[in-house]
RNA sequence: GCCUCAAUAGCUCAGUCGGUUAGAGCGACGGACUGUUAAUCCGCAGGUCGUAGGUUCGAAUCCUACUUGAGGCGCCA
């Protein structure tokens, strides 16, 4: 017996309709899934809607009364698992074109407790499927989301393979805390109710696992720079950790990120990148996942997919910082925070900005460089870096990025300017000392995209299990 | 970490000025219905009002602490 998937089966049907439509109905099939609903008519028979995950759509199945187990088939409520054995036929409901005719219907796990299972065959609030990450995926928005979020990952590497990008696996655990990404959660195998101690009442890591203190990353950014000047173009994707006590609707404290770096590229070159991938990843959207922008258009958002369909055709706005500055400048508004330049621009700024400015995504770039990190490249002023930020509305940053500093002694002079040390950061000083080129990356918050292309808001709904500041459950 | 708000049935909520036996919708369960599709209609069950204290003749309602959750800010992706 031919067992199909949900979707194998549309795709199936859509093929046979164009070539040998004749063979398709009547078929005999096997389907496997969950019950996402059933309705039951007393002229002897009941619909189940059957879902399987593997797209948004259920199939009707009909059970006949003259099927031997009927009297449990009444009994089935959502989320109950079942093998159907059945033949494909046209169907006389208005909602489809075919249903399954079912001759064998396989009752594989109950549901206990109906009344307390709590993702019942009704609207739920996503802050109470949260507190039940394990089940909340059997809902359409949570199965929606994750096919999306496929899609996006899919589509990241797709765009990077077809544009001679090498995927690099950067360590997850590091000795470097000095990129000033934020606070890092510590990598131990020392026994804590016993550390061991040097003559001045320090830890001793000289016992620890790798003989000294070890991070969990915060990115994989300094190590794919010395990628990229040796293979030209690279990226990282991975998990990504920050122990930062965030209570946002934007802030995970596990994280994935995409990060490319690429060599003899500067800023403009890194905006541009930044731009296509992003279009890509819209565009890759919108052709596979139509039926799960509908979703998102009928109960997130009614813009989702006027929102990517513009995104697609239109360019960019970029402006400097400076500019930024003075349009925040600009009388008639009345921001909580203060603004002039030099000030690091607050999410009200960055919302004001993209969402009433401009409208869309911005790039802002050439930031102040006492705001900025120690290896973003001087420009010629004396007083900005060649960094970038990509603003989207909604959700704040989803990039962040910078031509990096290739100028050895210029990097130096800035890291003891702000204190950071050069010895844990030999390795990548040497970089600039052995065939240093310019090179420009940014950091891509694959979450934090999920959210904005989506349209769901809490980033906490849109990764599988979420791990946040007094939350690693499940 | 700071600020604000919230917690009542499996879920979403109402509950007046502190006053008798705390209500509704959805879901679940039972029944009706000749093809339904968020099925429809009828019926039934379901409660330690987050926890602990306090005020009061009397507390879901007022006060305090704690817990949990949400939103905003900061940090950033």
């Amino acid at each position: 017996m031919l067992k199909l998937s949900i979707k194998q089966l549309l795709q199936q049907k859509q093929h046979n309709q164009d070539e040998h439509g004749k063979n398709f109905f009547g078929t005999d099939i096997t389907l496997q899934g969950w019950v996402r609903n059933k309705r039951d008519s007393k002229a002897g028979l009941s619909f189940i809607s059957l879902t399987d995950g593997s797209c948004l759509t259920t199939m009707q199945i009909v059970a006949k009364a003259q099927l031997p187990n009927y009297e449990n088939i009444l009994k089935l409520t959502k989320d109950c698992s079942i093998s159907v054995i059945g033949t494909i036929e046209k169907s006389l409901g208005s909602n489809q074109d075919f249903e399954i005719i079912a001759k064998e219907i396989q009752i594989i796990g109950w549901v206990e407790n109906p009344e307390t299972y709590p993702v019942s065959p009704k609207r739920h609030t996503v802050e109470f499927l949260r507190e039940v990450s394990h089940l909340r995926i059997r809902t359409n928005l949570l199965s929606s989301v994750m096919r999306v979020r496929n899609t996006i990952s899919y589509a990241i590497h797709e765009y990077f393979q077809q544009n001679e990008f090498y995927w690099i696996h950067t360590p997850i655990i590091t000795a470097t805390d000095a990129e000033g990404a934020g606070e890092l959660f510590q990598v131990t195998s020392l026994n804590l109710n016993d550390l061991p101690r040097d003559g001045l009442g320090k830890i001793d890591y000289k016992n620890d696992f790798f003989g000294k203190q070890t991070f969990l990353t915060v990115s994989g950014q300094l190590n794919a720079e010395a990628y990229c000047l040796a293979m030209s173009k690279v990226y990282t994707f991975g998990p990504t950790f920050r122990a930062e006590n965030s209570n946002t609707t934007r802030h995970l404290a596990e994280f994935w990120m995409v990060e490319p770096e690429v060599a003899f590229a500067d800023l403009n070159q890194n905006a541009k990148l930044a731009e296509e991938l992003l279009k890509f990843i819209f565009n890759k959207v919108l052709n596979d996942n139509l039926h799960e922008i509908d979703f998102f258009v009928e109960y997130i958002d009614k813009e989702v997919r006027n929102r990517l369909t513009s995104l697609v055709a239109n360019k960019f706005e970029v402006i400097t910082y400076t500019e930024a500055i003075e349009q925040l400048l600009k009388p008639g508004k009345n921001f909580e925070n203060p603004v002039y330049w030099g000030v690091d621009l607050s999410s009200e700024h960055e919302r004001w900005i993209c969402e009433t400015l401009v409208g869309r995504p911005t790039v802002v770039i050439n930031y102040p460089k006492d705001i900025k990190a120690f290896y973003m490249r001087a420009n010629d002023d004396g007083k900005t870096v060649a960094a970038m930020d990509v603003l989207a509305p909604g959700v704040g940053e989803i990039i962040g990025g910078a031509q990096r500093e290739e100028r050895y002694d210029l990097l130096v002079n800035r890291m003891k300017e702000l204190g950071v040390g050069l010895e844990a950061l030999s390795w990548y000083l040497d970089l600039r000392k052995f065939g240093s080129v310019p090179h420009s990356g940014f950091g891509l918050g694959l979450d934090r995209l999920v959210s904005y292309i989506t349209g769901v808001n809490n980033i906490r709904d849109i990764i599988p299990f979420p791990r946040a500041s007094k939350s690693a459950n499940f």
